[in-house]
DNA sequence: TAATGAAGTGGACAATTGTCCGCTAATGGG
DNA sequence: CCCATTAGCGGACAATTGTCCACTTCATTA
């Protein structure tokens, strides 16, 4: 098990100077043609062109639109993490489990929310749609939480990993989004709906 | 609102016998090919080069790959709808409407199973993928399950749209598929943690 | 500073999906 | 039976994603 996830906090050799510089250039560049297009509309073909770099330019910098797009909310992310790490395991604050996962899930939501025409047309090829980096450490954390409220009898025993699966189905973006702008529901309606399911629902009678 | 969708049951006009013919050979070209080197594979080019008719010939027949996968397994679907609405109203054999919810669920979950390679390829254009025809449908039955086990009291007021999709997503067939094949679960596996969330969780205390 | 080799770059190419449109031929009315 | 209408056909084209690889440039080191 090697550590080689490509964190580009770690150097683990070195990136060029310029290599950096345009990398910049392109999130910079793609930022403002996904700003006044919409993501969906713009194609990683016209980000190169619009940066004036070549794919092979772009696609070295990120594999795919999906990484550009993450790249793009790097910092919200970050600070959502942050924001989840911080209260996770503050059993003083929040001493119910099940009061965790509320917040975790309204979080996730008003994250989501806040970045729906990124996240949905970074989809992502479908194979790293459920276990990509981001969506990976969501899972890790709905597991812990859920077994914590399982041990503490919050929880009906109950299977935490496919639990944790449909948690995030149900709150995935390309769904999050149908729900938002084609039926028109707020995203009280969906934390609502979400809490009802999977808090009070898989609440120990 | 006029009914235009395209049954092929209801010849509107007419439907040339050669066109007719065409779409089975077609359909029989397609199944062979996706059992050789299995749906996600083929590409919709190498069905038409296969069947020796034009692209423009194939994309008449069926609009995209979620089509032609659909039209493969109709029978299935079909045969699942007449089961589905065997049950769905008799409430001489099964009084609970969640009964009849457990039993949907269950069905759904086997029938995806049993064709989750075109279901997956198939998986479509993101944006049938929540109301296409078939999910329409499902949908449908479950909105008319959930109210009416609402109104019997077996399930605690809640809302049934969100509900609804909350269900379908978390066995949707790029999920199972992945339950399936990374994780390893089995059906049953899947079922009885759908069981729990959707029917034991949702029932009224 | 010059050489070296790895990181980075550009753009041609391949693969795929889906559309367009001029041509062909089945069908049905006269 | 013949012709006009129009469904149906074929394949070129456009758009997009992603790969490949020969060439360039930086950065280290001797």
């Amino acid at each position: 098990m090697t550590t080689e996830h490509e964190l580009e906090e770690s150097p683990k050799r070195r990136e060029r100077r310029d290599a950096r510089a345009n990398r910049q250039h392109i999130l910079a560049v793609a930022k403002r043609l996904f700003a006044d297009q919409g993501a969906e509309a713009t194609s990683m073909y016209e980000v190169a062109q619009a940066a004036k770099v070549g794919q092979g330019t772009l696609y070295r910098h990120f594999a795919d639109k999906s990484e550009l797009c993450h790249a793009l909310i790097k910092e919200d992310i970050q600070a959502f993490q942050a924001r989840v790490d911080d209260f996770i395991n503050d059993r003083e604050r929040y001493p119910s489990a099940l009061q965790r996962l509320e917040l975790f899930i309204s979080e996730k939501v008003l994250l989501t929310d806040s970045h729906l025409s990124l996240l949905v047309a970074g989809g992502g090829p479908q194979h790293k749609r459920f276990r990509g980096p981001f969506n990976q450490w969501m899972y890790d954390r709905l597991i812990l939480l859920l077994e914590e409220a399982m041990e503490a009898g919050e929880l009906a025993p109950l299977d935490v990993n496919f639990t944790a699966d449909a948690i995030l189905a149900a709150i995935m973006p390309h769904l999050h989004y149908y729900q938002r702008h084609e039926l028109g529901y707020s995203c009280e309606r969906i934390i609502a709906g979400m809490r009802h399911i999977f808090i009070e629902g898989l609440r120990a009678k």
